[in-house]
DNA sequence: CGAATTTTGTTAATTAGGTAAACAGTTGAA
DNA sequence: TTCAACTGTTTACCTAATTAACAAAATTCG
């Protein structure tokens, strides 16, 4: 690159200020999500837990005989999305469909003992990495940011 | 759903305070992204621009002359993708692509009459997106979020 | 009761958004 | 001049997610 090019790329760069994008809170919440989640695959990833596994797995923890299609509703997809990702977390031995008795349409998701461990680790990484990630932020700042964001999700159930 | 099921299920909802994950700056930021996401569609969708194709239009009237690479970098995508986009753009008579004399290599991407007609009428009808999306926040809250999720894109440049 | 409706888990097809690798042509630097 | 870097592009691929259909089971209602 040229030094005039290089100034003419800056130049864009510097302008940005002026660009109504900036000014939307769409496009810096895009940003900002394409961010975290970069740096989240970098944490857990290597063929570690997606986004979506790590979710799934913390709610079967928290809620065990949790089913299919409550966790896909509490996790805001479609049941037939989360097929996979339970499939997935049942591979690994982290859980086990359990048929119920007073039910036969429904499997009651069970952690195993692996998948409470699993979870527990995973669950450190992941503070860790917001940690290190939001280490600018003040602890009232992120608490701030997140009641700003629940704020947001509150309109959750409007279809 | 019997009457019983409902309890089960709200019961999980209701208990969802209890999970880690809503603690998570990250699961918050997702879920408040899927919904503004959401959204946008419903207000630019029918067959109107995508969030990229409206990005890319923004800053080609913004920046005219602007390049494809320098687009990509503002944008923080890959060269590669932002071909269909800018196809999309010339199909629909938004934009054109220049060649520039002094650097054979380059195409400089500038917005047509009705680029810039069109993306007038956008930019109106994502602002009203955001005014009715957002209508339960303050101004001040809406320029907190807007300085706080600037805070995590600082963090843009880190590879 | 029995018929119609709904729910559950599942598969398959499709879409959107995006990355990575390779390429030919062009330019810049040593 | 040769080597490295950059530009736009194509191709192949991947992940996340949706929709539609389905059979089995459960629920609602006439």
């Amino acid at each position: 690159m040229t030094p005039q090019k290089m100034l003419r790329a800056e130049a864009f760069e510097d302008a940005l200020g002026g660009s109504d994008l900036e000014e939307l809170i769409g496009y810096n919440l895009k940003r900002a999500y394409v961010i975290v989640r970069t740096d989240f695959r970098k944490t857990l990833g290597e063929d570690g837990m997606s986004a979506r596994v790590f979710s799934a797995l913390s709610l079967c923890v928290r809620f065990p005989n949790i089913t299919q299609s409550e966790l896909a509703r509490t996790m805001g997809i479609e049941r037939s999305g989360l097929v996979a990702i339970v499939d997935r977390l049942e591979d690994n031995g982290y859980l086990r469909r359990v048929q119920v008795p007073t039910d036969r349409r429904v499997q009651a998701l069970v952690p195993t003992d692996a998948g409470r461990t699993a979870y527990r680790e995973a669950i450190k990484a992941v503070r860790a990495h917001e940690d290190t990630l939001f280490s600018e932020m003040t602890d009232d700042e992120k608490q701030t940011l997140l009641s700003l964001l629940r704020k947001i999700r509150a309109r959750e159930d409007d279809e």
